[in-house]
DNA sequence: CTGATAACTTGACGTCGCTAACTTAGCGCC
DNA sequence: GGCGCTAAGTTAGCGACGTCAAGTTATCAG
């Protein structure tokens, strides 16, 4: 099952011990992707690499540090594709917008990562400069940011926008998370991206109606009368933006 | 450490097999509670009943089977915990809300079972008539009834409310799940239930704005132009109940 | 050519999920 | 009232896991 290279591996250079290190992250991430997360062995790591299992040690503290580092890529790569997806849009809800669909996207075609990065059995990173953690709060921040632009513009009248990022994120995540964990089970692509696309779009929709309403409205709950909640919504449908 | 009972434990009578079944269930979830997942061994589950470990194979199929049942249990209290807040409230979209913070608040203290629930590393469950899967359907469909409720009080307006829920509990998951992960790490638990209730209100606001909008809506994104929205939202906010 | 040492390997320990084979206790039955 | 059937366990052990201690081999400075 664990396929042994063909070439036996020559031993690294005086040098250049983190080559190993390279192609041990890579044989993890492949294994992880191609027979999910119970085929991740340290075992399988190192017979797939061509190495002896020990082996793996030298280069990580142990096989959490092995995940981590996939991790650090993972959140890198969820970064970049949230960013590349609102290059060159001007609307900053437009942009928010497809940074969430691009989050679901990323989430959902990188499955096994996604459930090491945010689906673990437990993250007990108390490292303050744990560099995992690290990069998620960076990946927020570029959410935060994001968000910030679309204070700025007026969508969203918060003073402090780091409860929106949050909130945001939850809806997003909470689609990939619902998914991957099989919870909702018979589901079609195209259905899962539309689900998606809704609880976006809801969030965004939300977020923006909610900073409008009376301060109050933490407390009692907000419009306890649903009746006047309709009667209010429906004379926003007048006043929005048809087409 | 996996502290043996004081009372050796009297072999069960010719009848009452099943006893033993809920002694192991029972001290499966107290050490999933006290101890986390990693700790739940089918050895140590076995040891805190006061039993051999092979006897808990007379019972379960596998360790799987052994949480498999601990989720069903976290189903049933999930959907109580969340029909018992929605009791009594006449207002759709309150009883909503109140689901969903409930949910949350569910989650949240207990926070080993819903992580062994909806964030195990696979729940291949392809078997149709599974248990579990059976549980959460129901579970669902609850929700699902509690939006068409609001549909009928037109406060959203959608033909299936199936995918409103699904995107409605998507929010409030995203929130336990991204807490519980520890993907936010520094946050009080008052924080915690304050973005909660943010996130829910978010979406139930937003799925309610969200039907009112153009058919079109999906294909162009809503509202691509942030200054329409800003005007359409502002409109609504002299409208809606003030008090 | 020769040490020093970086880059590994061998072998093993304890724990895990799980199984096969054996033992013991309760109950109907003649 | 002893007998035998079988439910309700136990003992022993297999292979795989993460990890470590100690030994080995290849490379390079001198």
């Amino acid at each position: 099952m664990t396929t042994a290279p063909a070439t036996p591996r020559t031993r690294a250079r005086r040098g250049e011990g983190d080559r190993l290190r390279d192609e041990l992250l890579e044989a993890t991430e492949q294994l992880l992707v191609e027979a999910g997360e119970a085929a991740v062995t340290v075992r399988a790591v190192a017979a797939r690499v061509g190495v002896s299992t020990p082996a793996v040690y030298l280069h990580f503290a142990d096989k959490q540090a092995l995940l981590d580092a996939v991790c650090l890529a993972t959140w890198v790569g969820l970064s970049a594709a949230m960013r590349a997806a609102a290059e060159g849009i001007a609307d900053p809800f437009e942009a928010l917008r497809r940074r969430g669909l691009a989050y679901v996207q990323f989430g959902l075609t990188h499955r096994e990562q996604y459930r090491v990065l945010l689906m673990r059995p437990h993250v007990d990173c108390t490292d303050p400069d744990c560099p995992v953690l690290a990069a998620g709060q960076r990946a927020c921040d570029e959410l935060t940011a994001a968000v910030e632009r679309c204070v700025e513009q007026g969508v969203f009248r918060v003073a402090d926008p780091s409860d929106t990022t949050l909130a945001l994120w939850a809806a997003a995540h909470g689609v990939v998370s619902l998914v991957i964990s099989g919870a909702i089970p018979a589901m079609e692509r195209a259905d899962i991206d539309a689900l998606a696309a809704m609880a976006i779009e809801m969030a965004g929709l939300g977020a923006a109606l909610r900073t409008r309403l009376p301060d109050d409205a933490d407390d009692r709950g907000i419009c306890k009368d649903s009746a006047a909640l309709v009667a209010g919504l429906d004379l926003l449908a007048v006043g929005l933006p048809q087409g």
